[in-house]
DNA sequence: CTTGACATCCGAAAGGTTTCGGGTTATGCT
DNA sequence: AGCATAACCCGAAACCTTTCGGATGTCAAG
C-alpha cells in the first residue's frame, strides 16, 4: 500500500521529476509520456501523499477548531451549528476541517500550541472568547492566521479579526420587551465572569432598565456556567430569594431551559407567572413547551462568515471588514406570556 | 516563524539529533544538556512540526470522516450527534478528527481517495452504507483502516468492522405497537433503495405485519430521500391515495417531521387520526408537538464505539467483536395517539 | 557548419522530524 | 599502561513531494 512517485518512475522508466510534472499537468512533458505515466499511475492507484505535499508546500488546506468536549456538553447546540456552518463554507473552498476535542481536564492552551504552533492547520477559529484571551494572545504572538467568534470584553479593543453579534442590543431588546409587557422586577442570569461577552450582556440589561428608569438591583443577578444545570440553580435561587420577580432574562438558551425546570419546580407557570427569555435561538428553543422567547443569532451564518474571513486572511487577501458585528433578532414566543394590563 | 530543531541545535551548539533526543526524553542525553536544550526550546517557543512528524512516522493521530454537506442538511442531527460521539471518544485517546464536508455536487469517492489514499488520516469512519458500497470496497482494496456505521444490505455478508442497530427489530416493534393500538392500515416511508439499511427496515415492516397476519400492500409503501421534504411528499401521496390508512411508519425522524406537516395539511390530527412513528430519536423528536413516537438508537454511543473499534484496528489490536449490533428501543410518545377500542 | 531555439527530461535540494548505526571521550579496572 | 565499558553525542538516511536550474538532443535558420 502506498504507491509513490518513485514507484511510478521506476515502472515507467522516467524520473520522479518527470512523473511529478506529468501528473501535475505541466507543459514541458511530451504528450505520449504524459499518457503513459497517467495510465501507469491509474493502474497502480496512485494517490499523492498529502502529508508530504503539506510539508513541502507549507499548506495544509485545513482549518482547525478546538472545542471543549464533555459527555454532558454533547447537547451544546451552539458549537454543533457553528461547526456545521464552518464545514459548509470550508467545503466550498475545498478546505477540510480539523476538530480537536478537548476533555475538560486538558489544558486548552496545549491544544492550541500543538495545532497552531505545530503547523497542523492553515488557520484556526477561536470560538468563545475569554477576557484577555490567552489563545488570542498566543496566536498573535506566533503570527498564525485566526479568526474569532465573539470579541474582546467591552472595555478592550478587539484588534483581531472577529465576527460577533450585537448582544448588548439583543439583551436590551429582550429587557425592553419584558418591560413593555408590564414587568418591573426582572432577574438576570449571566454567563461566567471570564467569558468576554458577559460584559455586553450585562450592559444590555442595564441599558434596558435605565431607559425605562427602573433601578438596577444587584440581588436580581445570578451567574451560571452556560450549562443547563446552572440555569436551573440560578433561577431557583433567584425566585426563592426574590419572590417579587416576574421575568427572567437568561443569557443563553441552554441555561434558560434549565431555568424552565426551576420555574416549574416552584409551581409557577412559565409565561403566565414568570416570563422567560433566552439567547442564541438554538433549535430546541422553538420546540420546548412553552416555546422559548429568545434572541436569535445566526450561528450557522456566523460559522460561514468566520470561515470566509479566515480563508481571506490565509490567502493574504487583507480583508477589509476585519471585525463584523451582526444584528440579532428578538423572537417572541410563548414563554413571554402576555402583556399585563 | 516556526522554530525548528535546527534552530535550537544552532543556538545550543548541539546537533539536531541530540536536540531531538533531549526533547524526546531519551536517556542517552546528559542531564545538563537536556536542561539547557529544553530551556532554549521553551525560550524560543519551539513546537514540533506535526506534519514533518507525521510524514516520518506514517502516523497522523487523526481519524477522518467524510460527510455530505448541503445548507439544507444543516439540521441533519444524525451526523451531528455521531460526530460528537466520535470526537468525544477520540479526544480520550488524543486523536483529532478530520472532517471533510462534501458538497452535493462533489464526487464522494474522490474525497475518500484523497483522504484515505493520501494518508491524511490513520483511519476513517464510513457513515451511511450503500448497497455494494464502493467506499468500503475501496478502503478494503487499499487496506486502509476503517469502520462502518451501519452494515451491508440484508442479503450480503458484512465482512468488515461495523456497528449497527437492529433496525429490522426496531421497525417491527413499531409496527407491532401500531397494530396493538388497533391499526390495520399502516403506511411505510422507506429510505432510498441504494441505502443499505433500507432492506432491514422493509423486512421489519413485513415481519411486523406477517406476525399479525395482515397482508402487505405495496401501495402502502413510499420512498423518500431521508430529508424532511421527501417525508412531506411521501405522506401526502400516501394519505391522498389511500384514505383508509390510519398509521404511518417513517424510517427516519427527519422524514417523519416532514410527514407531520403533510398530515396537518390534510386536516388530520397527528395521533388521533393518523398515528405516526419515526426512527433515530433525534432531539427534535422529543420536542415537537405532538412529540414523536420513534425508535431510539444510541447515536452518540455508536460514535464512541466506532471510534474505539477503529483505534483498536489502527493499533493492530485485532479486536474480537468485529461487528456489533446494538438493540434499539421503542419510545412511545404522543404521535402514537391512543389505543383504539 | 554554426548557432539558437525549442522540446523534453532530470538531479538535487528543500521541507522538519526521527532513528540507525556508529563515533568519541572519559572512566574504571586489571 | 592497556583495555573494556559506559556515557554522551552526531551524521546520514528516510518519509514523499515539488521545483529550480540545468542538461541533452533535434531541427531550422543563418
Amino acid at each position: 500500500m502506498g504507491v509513490t512517485l518513485k514507484d511510478i518512475a521506476e515502472k515507467s522508466g522516467f524520473s520522479i521529476t518527470t512523473v511529478s510534472r506529468a501528473l501535475g499537468g505541466f507543459d514541458d512533458v511530451n504528450e505520449d509520456t504524459r499518457k503513459l505515466i497517467t495510465q501507469i499511475a491509474n493502474e497502480m492507484g496512485y494517490q499523492p501523499n498529502l502529508i508530504a505535499r503539506q510539508l513541502r508546500d507549507k499548506r495544509t488546506h485545513t482549518i482547525g477548531i478546538i472545542t471543549p468536549m464533555s459527555a454532558e456538553s454533547a447537547d451544546d447546540d451552539f458549537f454543533n451549528i457553528l461547526i456545521k456552518g464552518i464545514a459548509h463554507a470550508a467545503s466550498e473552498y475545498h478546505y477540510d476541517l480539523l476538530i480537536s476535542a478537548q476533555l475538560p481536564s486538558a489544558d486548552e492552551m496545549d491544544a492550541y500550541r500543538r495545532i497552531a504552533g505545530g503547523n497542523r492547520v492553515d488557520g484556526i477559529i477561536v470560538a468563545r472568547t475569554y477576557r484577555d484571551d490567552p489563545r488570542i494572545q498566543y496566536l498573535k504572538s506566533i503570527d498564525h492566521p485566526f479568526v474569532v467568534s465573539g470579541r474582546a470584553e467591552p472595555e478592550q479593543a478587539s484588534d483581531f479579526p472577529y465576527i460577533d453579534v450585537d448582544s448588548q442590543a439583543g439583551i436590551c431588546m429582550l429587557v425592553e420587551h419584558f418591560i413593555d409587557y408590564g414587568h418591573r422586577h426582572i432577574g438576570l442570569i449571566l454567563p461566567p465572569e471570564h467569558i468576554a461577552f458577559t460584559g455586553f450582556r450585562y450592559n444590555g440589561y442595564r441599558e434596558g432598565l435605565e431607559t425605562a428608569g427602573i433601578p438596577l438591583r444587584p440581588e436580581y443577578i445570578r451567574q451560571g456556567d452556560l450549562r443547563r444545570d446552572s440555569g436551573y440553580n440560578a433561577a431557583n435561587s433567584l425566585l426563592t430569594e426574590n419572590p417579587e420577580i416576574t421575568a427572567i432574562v437568561v443569557c443563553n438558551d441552554l441555561m434558560a431551559l434549565g431555568a424552565m425546570g426551576a420555574i416549574r419546580q416552584q409551581n409557577k407557570r412559565i409565561g403566565l407567572d414568570i416570563a422567560l427569555g433566552g439567547f442564541d435561538d438554538i433549535p430546541a428553543a422553538r420546540h420546548t413547551s412553552p416555546s422559548l422567547t429568545t434572541i436569535h443569532q445566526p450561528i450557522f451564518e456566523i460559522g460561514e462568515r468566520l470561515t470566509r474571513l479566515l480563508l481571506k486572511i490565509i490567502m493574504q487577501d487583507n480583508p477589509q471588514n476585519i471585525g463584523q458585528i451582526l444584528p440579532c433578532k428578538l423572537m417572541i414566543r410563548d414563554s413571554s406570556g402576555t402583556r399585563k394590563t
